[in-house]
DNA sequence: CCCTGCGTCAACCGATCGGTTGACGCAGGT
DNA sequence: ACCTGCGTCAACCGATCGGTTGACGCAGGG
């Protein structure tokens, strides 16, 4: 028994609590066919273990502190050939589809039970996806409904808003003219369902649209 | 050997998320001293098996999903002499009071070294408070300068206000006139440090005033 | 008993917003 | 070459907002 059959699957994770680092290490210790080989703290610091050690799979958060978020770091590992699967707590339609652009290889909620985590690292490893049912739904629905995307200017005139500034403000912020300002808000309304600017805020915020 | 020296400390742990859960439930128990008697993924489970199990300390997360959230459940536990010790991921100055407020031991951040959780749930034990650095920070802050607390009133305006409504419908909506939606909207400007409703959501949204 | 905080209401004003229509240039894709 | 999406701008209007001042009743604490 000096060989190893199966080897097992190298994992590095990313996530910013420590806490919940070390739970996941000991939990992830504890079944069998998976090793973790590193822990980062840090998108930065993701992107620079995975390319020194190589792991099978990331597994990755998207809410990471300060510094890159998990989406970025997702972005600059994948091209690399290494999985990224992606654990987190939100189920909101931009955080899963921006990690599904930036190359997740497979997204899992958090509240997922520790077995559907296991096979889904095994899976990510071969390269096969795993979304956790409610993302799944929300995949699925996307298809079926492809919900309006802010365009890049549209958030920015968003950011201004929610800082409260007024129309004239924005414009000078962003060197346009007011009517413009205008024009965007009136989009934004429309893809946001919405008919105000403070409404506009709210739901920006709960879609995690803004920082 | 028969004989158990120190007790153990007996661990209830409460938190939505199945995969942090069985992390920390995995980390705790390589630590000695330390026993994980029962585990709640609802605030109303934490508070029913509070009082069945009587553990010597609850760990718990304030964000809890569905139903009553920790803060709530820490108001049910904690009259019952169970010591709660709030583990969650944020550090906003609304979280923090009203966990206090609602009697919690002790406030402990995700990011906190394994270790710190380990003498934290030993100090919660006996009823000794343990905050993290940046939780100290912030209620020594508090201390200083007590910050402007929104009344009852005020929070239902900013929910009003949440949703786009404008001043008629929020006027309606609380049986209210519109002239008084006016005042109170000042003073939500005020205490919150905006001048416009968009601000104010902006902050509430950050100040996670609102759900 | 007085004072403070809270919630309520009124009337006024200028500034701003929300909605609309119509238009132009530019890029990317077919 | 065409079309679509995006970003830009203009002018207009009524509705709404933000700010101010002043006022009342009521509860709780000193």
């Amino acid at each position: 028994m000096t060989e190893i059959e199966t080897p097992s699957i190298r994992v590095l994770l990313c996530d910013d609590h420590v806490v919940v680092r070390a739970g996941l290490l000991a939990l992830l210790d504890s079944a069998p066919g998976i090793e973790v080989v590193g822990e980062a703290g840090s998108g930065e610091e993701a992107v620079a273990l995975a390319e020194k050690l190589r792991p099978d799979v990331v597994l990755m958060d998207l809410q990471l502190g300060a510094g890159i978020d998990g989406v970025e770091a997702t972005r600059q590992i994948a091209p690399t050939g290494v999985h990224v699967l992606v654990l987190t707590t939100y189920d909101t339609d931009a955080d899963i589809t921006r990690a599904i652009g930036a190359g997740a290889t497979g997204y899992l909620l958090k509240a997922e039970r520790p077995e559907e985590l296991f096979s889904a690292i095994h899976a990510a490893a071969q390269g096969r996806t795993t979304l956790s049912p409610p993302v799944a739904s929300i995949v699925m629905a996307r298809m079926r409904s492809p919900q309006p995307t802010l365009t890049e200017r549209e958030l920015e005139i968003l950011g201004q808003l929610a800082q409260g500034l007024g129309n004239r403000d924005i414009a000078r912020a962003l060197f346009i003219s007011e009517a413009t300002v205008k024009t965007h808000l009136g989009r934004i309304y429309d893809k946001l369902g919405v008919d105000t600017r403070a409404g506009a805020v709210s739901v920006a915020k709960e879609q995690r649209l803004l920082g």
